[in-house]
DNA sequence: ATTAGCACTCGAAGAAACGGAGTGCTAAAA
DNA sequence: TTTTAGCACTCCGTTTCTTCGAGTGCTAAT
């Protein structure tokens, strides 16, 4: 059944209110607030949406709330774009002009501002190392057995591994070995590198094949494990809104958003999608299901390499986080470019 | 005025008590669990204890609770140093097994291992790079104009870093630098290696005098701003604790915790002293006032270069943290001992 | 089709009543 | 002189009861 004009109007009021409130919207305060309709009218249109599913009542004798359905409805059809003020933009992209000591530190800024100008809760993960191309790599002796490994992508993201080296292995071999892969493997997708090893090996690294072969494969691993990592920023900002008066509610809360590994597998999954609204109970993830996370991706070199979002109760303000991130995408697309201007 | 045994004995009785409890101590229960006095004769007792300062009542007709000056006197003389069971050390042990990927990564392990093990919020502040001695310095080229810089010590703490390089420098010339940088400077402290610089340039390096000195500034700089970092695990736990059962005392306390820059502080002050102990008020950090805090330093080749410690309400359980806290202590050691068994 | 009017519902907030743990004091016992 | 039993009293936390009011559904008038 569709929804008539009328129907929408007071729906879309209900919720916008709700969304500012966190307390039931009753037919007589929105008949004050500018409606054209009587109070009367109003709630007989509001028990029509009841039945419809759009909105539900706490109990018999109190306002209405809106239902998961009216927010997927509010986000995919009603609600209009807000844009951000010039101070808003000009703030959010003061976070970006600072802290540009590298891609970790960028993205960091970006959860932080993220937290800071929507109020909820922002996390970030950083890009998908594997699928940017190598640029260089670089042992450095740490003492006899250890060395140090540096992997830098075209994406400017570099990653430090320990790792163990035969101890006959000297200093200057060590920086030999490191040109050599360097100079074999640059602009090799970084998840193509080890098995591309195997095969093609030969030359002068053959002599020293067992260890280059354990320290490409030490690498990879490293890079889906430890590279496995997300920026959480403003977790606490959760505990200024009502739905998190409880202790208890608020703890399961930050425990769930704790866990760096679900959080990236949500985002991991998000980074394919432009854009993404998922509301309530539609959250695979366990303890999310009171709140609605809204992510967006961003891409290096045209190739989407992460994503990032933001976590508030289902009752945020959609329109106006939806702005900000696409404001952050770009933001970020422009910074993460600079640091490849080259290609 | 001194304290005879039986106060002393009432005292800790009641200290050890409400640790465990959360709620004022009565005569009666106190009595009937071991004590060797009646329930009158202990509330005599408890009323010069209170006269003394070192009890306190919330309210007319409820228990005594101890005041800040009692937990001050159990923890310099009363308490018994509580020692881990086997099972215990071994769990903590488990935690510096694993994870042995460089120095961040053992003291991220700390920290968790701190909160897990004490459910109280552990910090562990990163080593003070500065006090120790350059290993290795190499720059990697990134693009055109940016390099990475990489600074290993000898408590194998590098430091990546992103700095700006003039147009006309190529690989090669970056390459010959890290080299020139590494062996001039290696075994110099941190901290004296720019000073020492501008003045015994000369040599091969004259040519690009200007470089290196900004390059040396940069990453001294970048080692007091971006290493004050500190790694903090279990915040949340305590909203397990009645304390803070308070969501507005909840907000604080996170607040406080997640300001980087006071815990690096706290920590760096502490960072002389083998272990602290800090009761409610005596904390200068605003917000730590309902709080105690416990820390422990760290050294690498005797010299002390950080500190990590558990902060939790007051009636934190002293004995059984300090015991946790020497554990640790003597287990960090050991591990960062074996990042450079050479020297 | 809309709206005014009205009786009804039900939670939130406040008031009153209760119970009990704990105290301080006094007088007896050790 | 010190310890302890006994008792009246205090005051908090809890429960129960009341009140209040925002909001509803229904009906009848517009």
């Amino acid at each position: 059944m569709e929804l008539d004009q009328r129907k929408l109007q007071i729906l879309r009021a209900i919720v916008d209110e709700y969304i500012l409130s966190a307390s039931p919207v009753g037919s007589k305060a929105l008949s004050q607030s500018g409606m054209k309709w009587s109070s009367a009218t109003i709630r007989n249109e509001m028990a029509d949406l009841e039945t419809l599913g759009y909105l539900a009542q706490p109990h018999t004798s109190a306002g209405r709330i809106p239902s998961e359905k009216a927010y997927r409805l509010y986000v995919d059809q009603m609600m209009q774009r807000a844009h951000l003020s010039d101070e808003e933009s000009k703030l959010l992209y003061g976070y970006f002009r600072e802290h540009v000591h590298g891609v970790d530190a960028v993205l960091r800024s970006t959860a932080k501002a993220l937290s800071e100008i929507t109020h909820y809760t922002a996390v970030v993960m950083m890009p998908d190392i594997g699928v940017n191309r190598l640029k260089h790599l670089q042992l450095i002796p740490l003492m006899p057995g250890k060395a140090l490994a540096v992997v830098v992508t075209d994406a400017g993201v570099s990653q430090n591994t320990v790792i163990d080296v035969p101890e006959d292995i000297g200093p200057e071999e060590l920086d030999r070995i490191s040109k050599a892969i360097t100079a074999r493997f640059s602009d090799c997708r970084m998840s193509t590198v080890s098995s591309k090893l195997v095969r093609e090996l030969g030359g002068e690294l053959s002599a020293r094949a067992d260890f280059v072969e354990s320290l490409l494969l030490t690498l990879c691993e490293n890079q889906s494990s430890d590279r496995r990592m997300v920026e959480l920023s403003g977790a606490t900002n959760m505990l200024e809104y009502p739905e998190y008066s409880d202790v208890n509610k608020a703890k399961t809360f930050l425990a769930t958003v704790e866990q760096k590994d679900s959080m990236y597998r949500m985002l991991k999954k998000a980074s394919n999608m432009e854009f993404t609204v998922t509301i309530g109970s539609e959250n695979e993830q366990e303890g999310f299901q009171d709140c609605s996370v809204v992510t967006a991706s961003y891409r290096v070199n045209g190739t989407p390499v992460g994503s990032f979002g933001v976590i508030g109760p289902t009752r945020m303000d959609y329109a106006r986080v939806l702005s900000i991130l696409k404001n952050v995408q770009t933001n970020l697309g422009t910074v993460l470019q600079s640091f490849l201007k080259e290609e």
